[in-house]
DNA sequence: GCAAATTAATGATTTATTCAAG
DNA sequence: CTTGAATAAATCATTAATTTGC
């Protein structure tokens, strides 16, 4: 039975963070985060560093849904017609998770280039667009 | 008389944190961070935090060091002749602070490829260069 | 020699990524 | 799949080296 490793947040606990995160509060301090994890205490275990991961995780987490919902919206849609470049021949060479990038190519017209050179810039441009949006400089 | 307001090693405690670096050291728990301090404590000031910040700077810059050293030895030499494509051109148009990479250029030869094309692909790659050596894979 | 001005190191924070519990 | 926890990477900020003009 023993406790359970890790903390959860009890619906009010939860409530009450989502409410100071919609006011504004992002990254509090260390005496904030105090006072923050002594008043929620009232309504179950919690210490201050479960305060700290949570406004941590949040903030990132809502960045993160935004940022992938622009890069949706501008997603660089699938030009050519034969089955070439999938997923498994970019991705795979990549060590990090990604993102699951749906859109294969292309930002300039391939038809001059070499099938290598298309690939680098295939794999390339995947690369960026997981990473950052600075590939709009390009556009 | 106003105490800095950042921590300084002493010569004694930056010997003993190299030392224990050297041994195999690299993410003390907060037991040990706080054993640590307290060991050196007797070398001048120092709390918990300061050994974990230690650790935590040391490991990455030597990562980061290592990781240059093997960016530099495969360095892409420039392969061109005219002007075209200085720093400016392709580091100005990124957000993050780039580590004043110094290769041109290329992959590929770009003789059958557009400017732009050509453009995109140094761009690409630096920034690929800056933040990951996944680029091998493509080597 | 010696300060002011630059530059390089590095302590401290913040952000991004990854892991794993549930 | 969500999310708490932990680690790694990037960034900021202050201090120490150093260069430079006198």
């Amino acid at each position: 039975m023993g406790m359970s490793s890790r903390w959860n947040p009890t619906p009010e606990q939860l409530l009450a963070l989502e409410e100071m995160y919609r006011r504004g509060t992002r990254t509090p301090t260390a005496e904030q985060i105090q006072q923050i994890a002594a008043q929620l205490r009232r309504f179950g275990k919690i210490e201050g560093k479960n305060v700290f991961y949570w406004f941590q995780n949040h903030k990132a987490r809502e960045r993160q849904k935004r940022r992938r919902e622009v890069e949706t919206s501008c997603k660089v849609r699938k030009h050519d017609t034969a089955g070439n470049l999938d997923m498994k021949e970019s991705a795979g060479g990549l060590r990090r998770t990604v993102y699951e990038v749906e859109q294969k190519k292309t930002l300039v017209p391939p038809s001059s280039c070499s099938e290598h050179l298309e690939v680098c810039v295939f794999i390339l441009i995947n690369f960026v667009l997981v990473h950052e949006a600075s590939l709009f400089y390009l556009l």
